[in-house]
DNA sequence: CCCTTTTGTGACCTGCCTGTTACCGGCTCA
DNA sequence: TGAGCCGGTAACAGGCAGGTCACAAAAGGG
């Protein structure tokens, strides 16, 4: 799930980045209007939390702007106290709005709220700790990393690890959900799979930090 | 997490299948009820999704039989507005219903909502005292100790003890629950995996503290 | 159509799990 | 006192699960 953060405020773009990007969901970040515009025609980002005060373009036109081709959830950051900029921000189809200041915690549930009403809350995902899925693109990125390309089964495994991030995921689940249902007694396509993702993300594949082993239960990604 | 889908309209059979694979169970399917019977029996799966109209054997003759071995979670579908086909299904033993045409996302909530109720959803570890279990990830902590592997028969032999702490099961009620039905003259192996199972858990194995035998009668975990 | 990439299959190695045998010590009872 | 039972411990062998390699089959792209 992408989501574009559009906020002049280098720490607040960077404190919603971060609850984002914790909460498992990648994160795009534009620091003014123009550039929020820009990234959300060629990302095409599932929700979009935007800063009403910014240079460049402000809120309510990139706001506009976005509205002029989707119906994507808009979440506006407003000052207290500024009633007509909310009306506004409503009149121009902002789904939701957060007067500052706000704790993250309210700012996750209200994005999760709005991808309940857009029927949007079961995608997996694409992101935990340092791991960064995305699926269009059928890339990872490790950290700093740069992009690896990963193969439509690699992508599925990687996926259902990363929903389930920090947790172990028993072999026959993962069976399942890559190749549909399958005889459990194949573990060697498993085996297999996880030996080319580990070759692919792994700094060093022999001692796996991500991907690891839990012996006689399954697989699961460690993230911090 | 296994579950039995019972249902002679072949889409909705599909579709409720796919569903429930994708968020990770496991999916038996049934065309008729005879069929949703046999499986059942042979595969006691640990929810059922129950089509009240099925030829064969009617969802209320499949739910009645199943109810007379197993309280598993039951859940029936019904066409809206046939109110006595829902009081009869809740009669019968049914947990929950949900009336044509339903969303798969409701479907999956009521699933989960049941699943909790019956404490099957295993997120929350199993614990009692200092002791803490963790089924997915095959681990123990005692106190304020480090996680320690298990293998899957000492997960079992402590799961079994867990649910009784502070009372003695007896070495035949182990056998069976461990390896299934077994000779019960084979003790030795109940003594082995005891023994294995106190180096890891125990601080002082020779004077266990945790996993103490009930001479005559079998073993009991102590907490306080 | 050919070449590359991806996916599936068999084989081998390793270490750990598990079942088995053996032996020890304590207790009870004839 | 000695046989019989029970529980604990040690040692070992077979088997299984997981990791790796090599190669074949299938899919995909030009």
């Amino acid at each position: 799930m992408k989501m574009l953060v559009a906020d002049d405020d280098r720490d607040l773009r960077e404190l919603i980045g971060f609850t984002l990007t914790q909460a498992g969901y990648f994160v795009l970040k534009a620091p003014d209007g123009l550039n929020a515009v820009r990234m959300f025609e060629s990302e095409s980002p599932d929700l979009v939390v935007l800063d009403i005060n910014m240079p460049g373009a402000s809120g309510f036109q990139v706001c506009e702007a976005i509205r002029k081709r989707s119906r994507v959830p808009v979440i506006m950051l407003t000052v207290r106290g500024e009633e007509e900029d909310l009306v506004r921000a409503l009149e121009l189809g902002a789904d939701d709005y957060l007067t500052k200041p706000f704790s993250p915690r309210t700012l996750l549930a209200r994005i999760k709220a709005l991808l309940r009403r857009a029927g949007m809350e079961n995608a997996a995902p694409l992101a935990a700790g340092k791991v960064r899925l995305d699926i269009e693109e059928h890339t990872v990125e490790i950290g700093e990393g740069a992009p690896v390309r990963l193969t439509k089964l690699e992508l599925r495994l990687l996926q259902m690890l990363l929903a389930n991030a920090g947790h172990t995921v028993s072999s026959d689940r993962l069976l399942i959900q890559v190749w549909g249902h399958r005889n459990s007694g194949d573990r060697q396509l498993l085996k297999q799979l996880v030996h080319r993702l580990r070759q692919k993300i792994e700094t060093d594949p022999a001692v796996p930090q991500l991907l690891q082993t839990a012996s006689g239960a399954g697989y699961k990604l460690v993230v911090e």
